[in-house]
RNA sequence: GUCCCGGUAGCUCAGUUGGACAGAGCGCUGGAUUCCUAAUCCGGAGGUCGUGGGUUCAAGUCCCGCCCGGGAUACCA
């Protein structure tokens, strides 16, 4: 829509003798702030008059003069300094109400086909249990990969564990030292961590234990029978673990290919960086240093102490002769690189890991100058508790995953039990699962991105304001609405009544309605879903104002079913919008 | 010290290439329910957009200084 009504614009600019391309930013139209100034406004005319030194208002004048008629448009008219505001045709609305209806992508288009996008997201660790951590970049994640999908893009979603390192020697001797098997079977994960634990003080408190946990790792990596089958085994464990979880989730990946696939790589990623010049020998340790291209402030090799500036290398293997993280995300980047050649690479992670994005991409640049690739580091903000600091239960510990989605289904159950006791058990499970979850996933969905956000129980469960469940509420309704109407009124079909925009409130309804597929597309160029919980709260409101001040079933024959379909078109879009976020619709709540 | 984020109504937060009197929710306050789920809707009050300059026809948005908060800052990821 937006981008069918810039190129007519731009026409007509052209048409006018104005040359919209010498705008910076480009000549576009956007919906209007609001409706009192129309459906979509344009307000290139005053930048341009600016240019070429002339009256904005004459311009937009000379402009709306030039343009071809349009079958959407009313009428088109100047308003205050030189804005362009269009009216849209209340019948071709309706006509395109009508069309995606019948749509199953609702009039969106497809400028994915062909392109190719990878996603790193979640990226747990193995033989630890899920937390809060992970929420984030799960959920985000998942919503992006869900958003590229829907616009037609090949996207490789991929869960990079965390199954290698270090911890690994502590683990397999705790493993072979202390496994309890009795606990093992009941919760294996929590078994590990509890030998982790253990092993680790022990560790820490004696060098001779932190030897036998070194020399561990060294046969593991060396690949010791033995200790591979206990590592392996703590792989199943803690998969059969993010299975669970990504399952409550509804999350899904194309590739699970953890730090551990790219271990053999490593020492010929450091040679390559080695004898391509871009790292070099310091302190016993390898590292990547600034190649001086840019100011000492922008560059993420230099780094400002006591006044002075100084390098800050990225380090790629240790001066032990170990590799790090920054080597293992320079396989991993070649290797897809390499695999599915995407157009774009997008990391989900949290913001900490800001400066370390940046140096990889930068030696990736240097190192492989000739891979056209986006590299997008998608950061978000931390999860906050009241007291502002990092969310934790009460006794101060990292609050589970599984803890987390079990409370938010928890209570759930007992609003909907409140709500609705006369139905029975196993649907209000159902109901407060998909509430519950959804409560959960909307509370991180609907803050933009890169914010922190307090974490409140309350306030994402509550049925008032931008909350899943307000929005899950406006979808039982139109389904309720829907029932009734087969029941009042059975053998008919509202589909065989056009759609008629007669009524201010059904205007602006089917206004709202025509955005989906504008908004679909910011949200995922953004990478910003909050774009898109923005706009289907804002589509429910508009929807409740609707539902309470204009009748539908008591409407006479053919206003009746034209209301009927815009309230279908409607759930279909709140549907369409909330799956896009991983989020279920019930039709009962 | 330097870099990155943030500072918008009492509280929690939106604010799309700079655009029309700065928006929403909660809270406060006044109304609406013989009717399609009132888990809702309609109205009202409430803001020097941290601060001081600058650019512009137009600044919450761009530039510079300063104040406050969070994060990052070579061998963890």
């Amino acid at each position: 829509m937006e981008e069918e009504l810039s190129v007519w614009i731009r026409e007509a600019f052209s048409a006018a003798g104005f040359e919209p391309e010498k705008l910076s930013g480009g000549l576009s139209v956007v919906p209007t702030a609001d409706d009192r100034f129309g459906d979509y406004q344009c307000n290139a005319a005053m930048g341009l008059a600016r240019l070429q030194k002339k009256n904005p208002r004459e311009v937009a004048q000379s402009v709306i003069g030039s343009a071809k008629p349009h079958e959407a448009i009313e009428k088109a008219e100047i308003a205050g300094a030189g804005f362009i505001n269009l009216h849209l045709r209340a019948d071709w609305m309706a006509r395109r109400l009508e069309a995606a209806q019948a749509d199953p992508r609702l009039g969106a288009s497809e400028p994915g086909q062909g392109r190719t996008v990878v996603i790193d997201y979640s990226s747990p660790n193995v033989a630890k249990p899920m937390h809060i951590g992970h929420i984030r970049s799960t959920v985000i994640g998942s919503a992006l990969d869900r958003l590229h999908r829907f616009l037609g893009y090949r996207v490789i979603a991929d869960n990079h564990l965390g199954d290698w390192g270090t911890q690994f020697g502590i683990l397999v001797l705790g493993w072979k030292r202390e496994l309890d098997e009795q606990a093992l079977k009941a919760d294996p994960i929590t078994e590990l961590e509890r030998i982790y634990k253990a092993t680790h003080a022990a560790c820490e408190a004696d060098p001779a234990q932190r030897e036998l946990a070194r020399q561990e790792l060294v046969r593991l990596q060396q690949g010791d029978a033995e200790n591979l089958t206990i590592w392996e085994t703590m792989q199943h464990l803690s998969q059969d673990q993010f299975n669970e979880m990504y399952q409550r989730l509804d999350v899904r990946f194309d590739v699970t290919l953890g730090e551990s696939f790219y271990n053999p790589r490593l020492a010929g990623v450091v040679e390559s960086l080695v004898t391509s010049g871009v790292a070099r020998e310091s302190l016993g340790a390898i590292g990547v240093f600034s190649d001086g291209g840019v100011a000492d402030k922008d560059d993420p090799f230099r780094i400002s102490r006591n006044g002075e500036w100084i390098d800050n290398p990225c380090l790629v293997r240790k001066s032990d002769g170990g590799f790090n993280y920054a080597t293992t995300d320079l396989a991993t980047l070649t290797y897809r690189v390499e695999t599915w050649s995407p157009e774009t690479i997008l990391y989900v992670t949290d913001g900490r890991q800001q400066l370390h994005f940046r140096q990889i991409f930068a030696i990736f640049r240097r190192w492989r100058p000739d891979v056209q690739v986006r590299l997008e580091h998608i950061w978000f903000g931390s999860i906050l508790g009241a007291d502002g600091k990092p969310f934790r239960t009460r006794s101060g510990e990292t609050v589970k995953l599984r803890d987390l989605l079990d409370e938010a289904e928890e209570r759930a159950f007992k609003l909907v039990t409140e709500k609705s006791p006369d139905v029975e058990e196993r649907v209000r499970r159902d109901i407060a699962r998909a509430v519950g979850l959804g409560a959960v996933k909307y509370a991180d969905l609907m803050t933009h991105r890169q914010s922190d956000y307090v974490f409140n129980w309350d306030k994402m469960l509550s049925l008032e304001g931008n909350t899943a469940p307000y929005l899950q509420y406006a979808c039982a309704r139109i389904a309720s609405v829907q029932d009734k109407y087969g029941e009042r009124f059975p053998g008919r079909s509202p589909a065989d009544q056009p759609i008629v925009l007669g009524d201010p409130m059904e205007r602006r309804l089917a206004a709202r309605l025509l955005q989906f597929p504008d908004v679909v597309l910011r949200a995922t160029n953004q990478y910003k879903p909050n774009v898109l919980t923005d706009y289907l709260y804002d589509l429910a409101q508009v929807y409740s104002a609707f539902y309470q001040n204009v009748p539908f079933l008591k409407a006479e024959d053919g206003v009746r079913e034209s209301r009927v379909r815009l309230c279908d078109v409607t759930a279909k879009t709140l549907r369409v919008g909330l799956g896009l976020l991983g989020i279920e619709a019930p039709d009962r709540i």
